[in-house]
DNA sequence: GTAGCGTAGATTTTT
DNA sequence: TCTACGCTAC
């Protein structure tokens, strides 16, 4: 009798020991082995998308590509870090070499690294929006536009205008062409402020936001060495959120690709909120055509929702036009609770609805805080919540505009560290400045014209120090003492040999100078000199004060709960905007002021096509899928402080998009007796 | 030219 | 609620 021998035919087993097969779904399995080359995995909402972007990487370094080959783009750099952090836990390997950021973040390391070839410095200045805007202003103080009789443009739709044109690759001209009423009136003047305004960035060593991304990409196409370098090094290039990239986004991607490399783009068209930065969905609904050979994965099985809530989603998304077509699987079992359709009299009671609603989910439900959030159209919506669930003792984070590193006190203090890093930043300068009794805007212009004219930020070697810099000048008789005394601040910063560490810095300024203006200036110091100490903590992490200016201005602050602002552990309830929301899921999720022209919000009526009410309606699709097992939806009935006399309001056009029977419909009106208000 | 105070006016979303 | 601006007194 023959024996009987068995061969194994296992495959080699992969590095990691990861059963790709078993740990993902098909749909997943087959984009995370996807062949070398072009792919577009399309995602549907809660359907695994950062799970098969890691098991990509994982998949990539377990096929012997090493990680310094690999390029993953993400929105936010929360997103890169955790990708990074789940990877790592997956494969037992290292990947510091690997590069994984934001597209601001990757432009910044590219720039830094040959700064000097561009005719700025290593220590460059990255502007925000505020910074921006003190530029902005100082150039429209110096031409007259008063005279005109018309109202000229504010700062922020003037940066907001040069934004566009530098993320869309539009010319002023072409701008106006496409009717921006901002435009027509002040052509003229507009475009010499956007002249002046780049050549303000330049002398002052410094790149606002669309500066990362623009001048990356024209570092790379006007040196193809470098470019080659850089396309040899990133062999797989992966790109999260693809629909929200903007031209010149694609454009960067496009350049790194090349001709060889492999690009694999993930996104969800129903998805796509930031068409008012640029972001163009077209670049993800376009992508297969290329000419390029392209593969396409869907991946419609959701993991996140009941199918009450998934199905309502569905719907509502389905009288948009563009889009690519795709149904949503409910991989969950159903619940049989319909998502609720809440009237309520005004934000009071709708604010009083949400309290007393989450008090009992938490309560019989028995759901934690950090497990429900309020999502809404615009921060401002949120603040009679707040208003409530402070009153009720609920604890609750707020992802608001004010964002912390955004703040006053913390931009006072990183500007005495700017200055010193970047001694052509004019805006730190300034600002440092003012904060001295007795100088103000003008005599801070005149000081750094001063400055400017004695050439001093010039001569790079050998430098002096600041304190006998500063003592060639002079101010206000009412500055002279605390103008001798940021002499010596400064020194302490940098001893004319070497900088001072960040966190040692930051408690020079304070100690120095900055705790005592703190308490004099503000009401709140106390709290505000917690921000200094939180801030310091962060710098704590750093050793490079370059690397710890550059993550003050890349990290946003849904960044930053992470890093600068962890108070404690207590579960909280999340407050967001539903632009920040994306990404993140709750089990129960209540969607707020769904009325029209607050969502829709009312200047897309304006707009004669039907594109920006199909993002808000992206946008209100976004909202509906956070929720894993309950959905609120309310809108108030009536607007009593209404500036624009409309004082009822309507319900969003977007909750007549489903059946009204895939939603259960409530009634909360306030009982009297517990009201504070008497009816008459 | 600056500081301090009062009032009107405003609110989309953010790397 | 907060902030941006203009007015007034130094």
């Amino acid at each position: 009798m023959a024996r009987q021998y068995k061969i194994h035919t296992t495959q080699p087993a992969h590095a990691s020991g990861i059963d790709y097969a078993k740990e993902l779904n098909p749909e997943q399995y087959a984009a995370v082995s996807s062949p070398e080359g072009r792919a577009l995995v399309i995602a549907g909402a809660g359907s695994g998308k950062t799970r098969t972007l890691t098991f990509r990487v994982a998949w990539l370094l377990d096929h012997n590509i090493s990680s310094r080959n690999i390029l993953l783009l993400t929105f936010t750099n929360k997103a890169a870090r955790e990708m990074i952090q789940r990877v790592r836990e997956l494969v037992k390997q290292d990947t510091a070499d690997l590069w994984a950021g934001t597209f601001h973040s990757i432009g910044s390391r590219i720039l830094r690294k040959h700064a000097e070839e561009i005719g700025f410095t290593r220590s460059f200045t990255i502007l925000d929006r505020d910074d921006q805007k003190s530029i902005i202003n100082s150039i429209v103080g110096t031409m007259d536009v008063k005279k005109h009789g018309r109202r000229f443009p504010k700062a922020d739709v003037l940066i907001g205008i040069i934004s566009l044109v530098e993320n869309t690759g539009k010319s002023l001209e072409e701008m106006a062409e496409d009717g921006h009423p901002h435009l027509e009136d002040w052509f003229e003047e507009i475009s010499t402020i956007y002249t002046t305004y780049k050549q303000k960035k330049i002398d002052s060593n410094s790149m606002d936001f669309d500066d990362l991304l623009v001048r990356t990409v024209a570092l790379l196409k006007e040196r193809p060495d470098l470019l080659a370098l850089y396309q040899k090094k990133f062999r797989h290039i992966l790109v999260d959120e693809y629909q929200d990239t903007n031209s010149v986004q694609t454009e960067l991607v496009e350049l790194l690709e090349g001709e060889s490399n492999s690009l694999m783009v993930v996104g969800d068209d129903a998805q796509s909120i930031y068409s008012w930065r640029g972001a163009n969905m077209a670049n993800i609904l376009k992508f297969p055509q290329s000419g390029k050979p392209c593969r396409i994965y869907a991946i419609e099985t959701n993991y996140r929702s009941v199918p009450e809530i998934l199905d309502l989603s569905n719907e509502a998304i389905r009288a948009n036009t563009e889009r690519f077509d795709k149904n949503l699987r409910a991989f969950r079992p159903s619940e049989s609770l319909k998502p609720a359709l809440v009237n309520v009299d005004d934000a009071n009671s709708q604010a009083a609805f949400v309290t007393q609603r989450i008090m009992e989910v938490m309560d019989e439900d028995n759901i934690a805080a950090d497990e429900i959030a309020v999502l809404y159209r615009a921060h401002f919506q949120s603040m009679e919540v707040q208003m409530a669930l402070t009153s009720r003792g609920i604890p609750f984070q707020i992802t608001s505009g004010l964002r912390f590193f955004e703040q006053a006190h913390i931009k006072d203090i990183s500007a005495f560290l700017r200055f010193v890093c970047n001694r052509r930043d004019e805006v730190a300068f300034t600002r440092m400045v003012q904060l001295l009794t007795g100088i103000g805007p003008g005599a801070a212009d005149k000081l750094w014209l001063n400055l400017c004219n004695s050439g001093w930020h010039t001569k790079e070697q050998p430098p002096e120090k600041f304190s006998s810099i500063l003592q060639k000048f002079k101010v206000p008789k009412k500055a002279e003492e605390d103008w001798r005394q940021l002499g010596y601040i400064l020194d302490e910063l940098y001893n004319g040999v070497a900088f001072a560490k960040p966190a040692d810095m930051i408690y020079s300024v304070v100690e120095g100078f900055y705790g005592d203006y703190l308490k004099s200036s503000f009401d709140n110091s106390e709290q505000r000199r917690s921000d200094v100490d939180k801030l310091r903590d962060f710098a704590n992490g750093f050793d490079d004060i370059l690397s710890f200016l550059e993550q003050l201005s890349l990290l946003s602050n849904t960044d930053g709960d992470q890093d600068g602002r962890k108070d404690d552990n207590t579960p909280k309830i999340t407050l967001s905007s539903i632009h920040q929301a994306k990404g993140l899921e709750w089990k129960v999720v209540f969607l707020i002021g769904l009325v029209e022209g607050q969502f829709p919000i009312g200047r897309v009526m304006e707009c004669p096509d039907h594109t920006m009410l199909e993002e808000e309606r992206r946008l209100f699709y976004v909202g509906i899928t956070r929720a894993r097992d309950q959905l609120y939806m309310t809108y108030p009935m009536v607007n009593p402080k209404s500036y624009t006399g409309e004082y009822l309001l309507r319900p969003s056009r977007f909750l007549g998009d489903f059946p009204q029977e895939m939603v259960e419909t409530w009634n909360a009106s306030s009982s009297w007796e517990e009201d504070d208000e008497a009816p008459f």
